[in-house]
Parts: structure tokens; sequence; C-alpha cells
DNA sequence: CAAAATAGAGAGCACTGCTCTTGACTCCGG
DNA sequence: CCGGAGTCAAGAGCAGTGCTCTCTATTTTG
């Protein structure tokens, strides 16, 4: 087994390498990964790398799924160093975890919400950590009114908005109200909308302080969500 | 003049034909926009393009310049078409003619407002079209004031955000309150995160109702903008 | 009517993802 | 311990890309 397992521990080696290299040239060269690149910077010839990925999609794939464990590590993180109590305090920590993430990895972020790859369909693999970063900013308002300090807004919602969103919330915020979940959303929706507008130069012109109008503008979500 | 005037005719046909066949190519193969395949389709051979556009990035931004003005016409149209004093119909008038035009064109969409194509910068031509979709929707809320139909917030702002909103709402919004565009803005960043999210399938696997649920998503944002 | 400008074709360069074959190396069971 | 099996990297090659350059018609213009 060890002249087995010495072989699996160098192919292991090998793949992360791989990602290394693919997440630089990610970092450096923008969204468009080429291959043949990476396989460059690795001293190999192209056609080695299919040894280790079956397509470029592939290893695409890897880097999507990291590069979610990643957002969604920084996130929890951020989350979990502020006082449980502090709601607001951790609404704002998980936003500024999000954006600074986005800010330090654009080429990622921009994989993994912006606009979709053409041919490229994300797979299964990907959905549970892509769920991660708003289970983290939702669970804030479930915890809030676990804890009573948050009065559920009694907004009427249609019907078929409100089936969706019981639905939703029985799946993974057991206990927490439609309406308060609609608005949850809503800030989620916005943070996103926010960090795209920043990062991909949308504001570059109006808003020169960036970090400032950030955080007044999660305010504002964190106002609509009813955190104290 | 009028032999002259026969090429230069010809010209403008066949540069527009080249975006018509473009858009196309765009709407059914994604935003990867071959040149080449554009050329076989117009029956010519790949160099002659480079005639009427110096390279594929000009061809782009001629298109993203008449995506843009396609999606501020069909919001201008949109917003004209409601009662004037009818300002929460109006808010959602536009925010529907929003998503309805990047439901119908998503590669074109895609091409506004997702990622930014690694090696392109968006020329100062798109700068003035970009704007009118917002202008549209704050507009609502310049008129809201004026006629003393919308109560400004009286959030306090932190010095350098009131700042940079003063200077957007000098330039574009004269007489609306700092606080009541930085609530309007967070307004149109959301929207355009739910538009994106829906159309790039983050919504996909949660949201069956999609348009009652944005119908409810922008209701809030028109709540925190303070529209009767 | 000749000169100048323009349109298109074709070849070619450097690049891409991907496949297939070929030769070398490592591992494992008899 | 040694031979077959599995694994790995290399190289050639295919079809595609954006783009440039040259050459030949055609049209416009002085």
């Amino acid at each position: 087994m060890p002249a087995s397992s010495i072989r699996a521990r160098v192919r292991a080696e090998m793949i992360d390498e791989i990602k290394a290299v693919a997440r630089r040239h990610l970092a450096s060269d923008g969204a468009d990964l080429s291959l043949r690149a990476v396989a460059r910077d690795m001293g190999m010839v192209s056609s080695a790398i299919y040894r280790y990925f079956p397509s470029r999609d592939d290893l695409l794939t890897a880097l999507i799924i990291e590069a979610y464990q990643a957002l969604g590590d920084a996130v929890e993180a951020a989350d979990a160093a502020v006082d449980r109590a502090d709601l607001r305090g951790r609404w704002h920590a998980v936003c500024r975890a999000a954006r600074t993430w986005a800010l330090a990895h654009p080429a990622e972020y921009a994989l993994l919400y912006g606009s979709p790859v053409p041919g490229y369909a994300a797979p299964v693999d990907t959905v549970l950590p892509a769920q991660r970063p708003p289970l983290t900013l939702l669970g804030i308002l479930r915890d809030g009114v676990a804890a009573g300090r948050i009065t559920p807004p009694d907004d009427d919602l249609p019907e078929p908005v409100r089936a969706d969103l019981a639905e939703i919330a029985a799946g993974l915020f057991p206990g927490l109200p439609e309406a308060l979940l609609a608005r949850g959303m809503a800030g989620w929706t916005q943070l996103f909308g926010l960090i795209s507008f920043d990062l991909f130069g949308r504001l570059d012109p109006v808003v020169p302080h960036r970090d400032a109008y950030f955080d007044h503008q999660t305010a504002l979500m964190a106002d609509l969500v009813g955190l104290p």
C-alpha cells in the first residue's frame, strides 16, 4: 500500500499545484484561463494537464468550488468573531468580509457571481458551497428572531411568494417568518449588487469614498430587516 | 456628392448588418462573439470585417452602446406610460421594464452588467447611455420630492458619503436630498442584483414564482425610498 | 480618363482546447 | 525478482480564434 500511496500523494500534490498555478493566472490575466499557459508555467506540455483534469471546465469547476469555500470561510469567520448578541455588528462584519474577499480576489469573484461562461453549466457540487454565504447572513436574522430581538415585519406577501419563501425557510431557516426572509433576501441581493457594481467599475466615476458608501448602504439594509 | 454618398450608404448598411448578425450570434451562442463566425454568416472572409470595425472589441463596444440605448429606451418608455403622479406605479414600471428587457436579451445584459471582459475597458462613449436607466429610476424620487409627495429620510450620513452624494445630486438630480439619493441608489443596486441573480440562474432552485418575487422585492425597496 | 481611394480575398502568424499515439517509468502479483 | 499492467509525459495534429499583410478588382474623384 505505501508504494501505491506515494503515487497517489504525488498525484494529489500535482493537482494542488495545477490549481495553485491556475489561480495565479486567474488573478493576473483575468477570467480567460489558458490551460496551455498553466502547463507552460509548470514546465509541462499542455496535454499532460489532461491526466489530472479531463477538461478546462473541470479545472474551472474545481477553482469555483474552492473559491466558494474560501468566501464561505471568510464570511463565517467574520461572523464568528463578533458577539452573538450584536446582530448589527455581525451583519456588518459579514457584509464587509464578503466585499473584502471579493476585492482581494476579483477574478474568482467574477467566476462565482459574474456572467456565466457561455458553454459552462455549474455542476451540482457547487450548490452546497454556494449556499454558505447567504446562510451565514440570513442566519443572523434567524438568531435575532429566536432571541426575540427582531420583531418580524407584517408585510403582506402574495400567496405564491409566501409559499416559495416558506419552502426555503423550512429547508434552511426553520422558524424564520416569510416576510423577514424576504427582506433578508433583499439585503443579500443588494449586497452582491453593491459588490458587483464596486468591482466591475460601475461606481468608479461617481463614488470616491467606496468603504464608507458600502457601510452606509449595508446599514440601510440592516434597517430594512429590522436589526436593532 | 450622390456618387460618394451611395458608397457611404452601402457602408452604413454594411455596418448595420454586421451589428445585426453579431447581435444574433450573441443571442444564440452567448457572450464569446466570434468575428469569423459573423463573417461566415455574411458570406465574407474574416479579414473583410476589419474594413468596418478595427477590432473585435470595437464591434463589442458598438453592440454595448446600442444595448444601453435599447435598455434606456425600454425603461424610459415604461416610465412615460404611467401617470406622472403615480410614483409607485412608475417605480414598478421601470423595474419591470429593466427586468423584461434583460430576460429578452440575456447575452446583451451580461455584456452590460456582467463581469467585464478581461482585456476590455469600456470606452467613454458608453458612459452617457449607461446613465439613462438609473437616471430614470431616481428621477422618480426627484419628482416625488419636488411635488412634496416624498418626505426625505433624516438618516445621518458619514461626511465623505454625504459629500459624494451631494456631488452626484448636484450633477444629475438637483434638489434631491442626499439621504434619499442614498436610499434610491440602494434600490437601484438591489434591482440589478435581483435581475442578475434571476438571469444567471441563482434563483433557479429556490424561487419558482419569479415574477411575483421580483415585484415584492422591488416593492420593499419602494418602501425604503418612501414612495407613498 | 487617369489617379486615388476603397472593398474584399487569401495566406499566414501566434494562439486556443482537445485527441491520439508513442515511449518511458513505476507498481504489483505470481 | 521479473514481467505484465497501469500511469505519466511528450509530441504531433485538428479545428478553431483574432489579427496583419499583400494583392487584385472596383469605385470614386480630380
